[in-house]
DNA sequence: CTTTAATTTTATCCTTTGGTAAAATATATC
DNA sequence: GATATATTTTACCAAAGGATAAAATTAAAG
């Protein structure tokens, strides 16, 4: 119940070559993979507390001692569904350059988000979860990491407004804003599925919400 | 486990006056209101399967059994909080006004629901908790009265744009991105908090929140 | 004050759940 | 194809969690 703990960020040792046990079989690879998916999608519904191990074993059919074979505690489970998310949810913000333009740059990053919202909706949750139960594996993380990486994305945006490219906005709600924006349409997909009968795996659907919070951000900050 | 079931919207029947058993002592008042209170807490945190009675029981300062004569079940306390959630929720979409200028009315519209993640932070993330499981409880209501309210508003701001004066945006689009942005500094407080070491309850950075992103949005939808 | 009704506590039940042990089966290596 | 290793299954367990019963206490009404 306490489950905080280090969190060995940018991936764990990874043990490759040398050192102790030999590793990955396909077989191990192939199960592995299968189990995070299925523990992403349910961690994301119903978050750490309210998954079940056993309802994982079953999206992944296998038995719940076979999946405590690959991962060997509920907790250890939810440390490797988090460390991919993360990977993938970091990577775009720390590609902002401020030798682009603006324009050009937070243009790209709003398609990155969008993108990951289309392709890793329940990733997205299980983050909201963790964020809504409390960050109480990540708050490290937040705390040092995302931290340092959003402070200095928000120079880079600074950078611009003082150069006149871009409106008088505050880098950090700008950028929140954007964070908000793009997740909600994987946050509250069943939402919007009650509402419009739409969702992002709708190509058109896809490029229309893209094209149209582009439209109204880009409106609002650029000069 | 099923947890579907009707949910009688605008309130329960109330039973007052006449009717059946006498209701609400003072202590059945404050009782019932600890206990909401506590369990809007909790379910925000580990949504409904990850909260646990004993939890909401000890943050109501009272015991579970205790707890159990006020609601008689995990489901029925679930339910009561949601409605109380979904009641301060709707509202203020109801109110925009076609007869009134855009510009007043979606700053008004803004005000209000970032009003609500300062005052509510803690229903914001149920409601967000409730969505992200799927909605087993809301999704009849977001089928029906809400889809029926957005729909009706849709209309309105689509006047507003063949008036000329709005810019040409997507009604579903507008209000999504108005939730998205408001309810984000809710759900994500503590993530924000780690960033920024603020939050929506120190005055000042409420009202900077509130500007800015009624600024970006304002500038990007007024003709 | 009694008497009655409302509230709280104590003891307990049954199911679910995370986790283990050990046997059984499959896979790989020689 | 025999042997060692990796994987899967079967049978459990202890703790947690939702819920009930009934006794004990407190508050309200006359």
């Amino acid at each position: 119940m306490t489950l905080h703990q280090g969190f060995p960020l940018p991936a764990e040792p990874d043990a490759d070559q040398a050192g102790g046990k030999r590793r990955d079989s396909r077989i191990q690879v192939r199960n592995r993979e299968k189990i995070l998916e299925a523990a992403t999608e349910i961690f994301s519904m119903y978050g750490y507390r309210g998954a079940t191990l056993d309802q994982i074993a079953e999206k992944a059919a296998m038995s719940k001692p076979n999946l405590l074979y690959y991962f060997s505690s509920k907790q250890e489970l939810y440390l490797a569904v988090l460390r991919d998310i993360l990977e993938i949810w970091l990577q775009p913000l720390k590609e902002l350059d401020e030798r682009e333009s603006p324009e050009r740059e937070i243009s790209a990053y709003i398609d990155q988000k969008i993108r990951f919202s289309q392709l890793y909706p329940t990733a997205s949750r299980v983050f909201a979860n963790e964020i809504a139960a409390g960050a109480p594996v990540l708050k490290p993380v937040l705390d040092s990491y995302l931290r340092d990486i959003v402070k200095k994305k928000a120079r880079v945006i600074r950078k611009w407004v003082k150069r006149g490219e871009l409106a008088d906005v505050d880098p950090y709600h700008l950028i929140m804003m954007i964070w908000a924006v793009t997740q909600h349409y994987a946050d509250f997909a069943v939402q919007i599925d009650s509402l419009l009968g739409k969702s992002l795996d709708d190509e058109k659907f896809y490029n229309q919400t893209r094209k149209h919070i582009k439209r109204i951000l880009m409106r609002g900050i650029l000069k």
